[in-house]
DNA sequence: TTCAAAATTAAGCATATGCTTAATTTTATA
DNA sequence: TATAAAATTAAGCATATGCTTAATTTTGAA
């Protein structure tokens, strides 16, 4: 209901897909005024820097790929196969969320001056999220032996890759789950 | 021993350090001058436009990338698993590789207006590349079944991520070739 | 040693950029 | 309808950018 709201929130879209286009230093405020229809006056009175556009956006992609390690740790084979499943289902049905995944990618390549930034990019360090999980997942033999940290890189490597494919070309078929999860999983027991 | 190429490649080189860190877009032709200790002018003496020091670099990067179809048709398990292997290697080695490697993708998310590029990236495509190899693999019975497009996007993403993780946090430990192998192997067989 | 070619620089032009400011229009409520 | 708040714009300042130009230095062969 409130103009300002849903203004601000059309800007944050518009800008998403500026910034993944091409990339933080190659979109210009203007741009992202242009293309939603505005003027620069007007996207500097809902965001005070170029910078806290983006930072809004890194808060917004840090809060969808949140995992919960409670429940991820009662169940590490299930919880991973059914983040893979979510993950692509989304992908299929809900194009901005691929693109919030790549610009979270993107944002970790992005020299920023921020120092809330790095915090959040910290929070949001998939790997220092997803090892104790994995470390589980092994203890129980349900994923296999080696470096736990790059069986992360491994699984989420790979995910990412082929969100990134996903984005820049949208008809690019998606692997089934399963093959995914070979990555991971111990099948020799 | 020619001063003029050895400044080139010089330039070169510091070029691919900083689009890789900040993009195309963020990447000022001053800050590659300055990061090699040279003046703006010189660059330009060397490269006409910034667009082309960026071309020059794509050129570079799929001659490495490409590979040898009718070697591939020959053996395709011993060729997938020979690719993996060798890029995983270079990652480790040398981190020159890895930049170029992160810098290819992130070629095609740049929209640089450039016909030449357009048509250096599609002889880059690496799925136009693979499909046959993986077709040919899948015939075989030494791939697992199912969309070859989709197997792909799956085994090139994944190393594709996983360069990007090695680029960003240089000491990050790579999966072992086995694994990336899973993706795609029947092992029902 | 000479001197033309090659390497290099300093200065600057035109335009784009992030951001501000003051003014104007729209909205909603009393 | 009157009016204060909110939304929006137009214009512009300071700086950064891609690139050019004219001049200077370095190099290497005769």
């Amino acid at each position: 209901m409130d103009k300002g709201d849903e203004r601000k929130k059309q800007l944050l879209q518009v800008a998403l897909d500026v910034f993944i286009e091409k990339g933080y230093y190659g979109t210009s405020t203007r741009e992202i005024a242009r293309r939603a229809g505005v003027s620069s006056g007007l996207l500097f009175h809902y965001f005070n820097r170029k910078e806290s556009i983006y930072l809004e956006l890194v808060k917004i992609g840090v809060e969808e790929m949140r995992i919960d390690t409670e429940i991820a740790m009662e169940a590490p084979y299930e919880y991973l196969l059914q983040t893979v499943k979510h993950v692509f289902e989304r992908l299929e049905s809900n194009p901005s969320f691929g693109k919030m995944f790549v610009f979270m990618d993107a944002v970790q390549y992005t020299t920023v001056n921020e120092k809330e930034i790095e915090l959040l990019l910290k929070s949001m360090d998939i790997c220092r999220q997803w090892i104790p999980v994995i470390l589980e997942g092994q203890r129980r033999g349900e994923f296999r032996a080696g470096n736990s940290h790059a069986l992360c890189v491994a699984i989420f490597g790979a995910i990412q890759g082929i969100a990134q494919e996903k984005v820049r070309i949208p008809d690019t078929p998606l692997p089934e789950t399963d093959w995914l999860m070979d990555l991971i999983v111990n099948r020799t027991r």
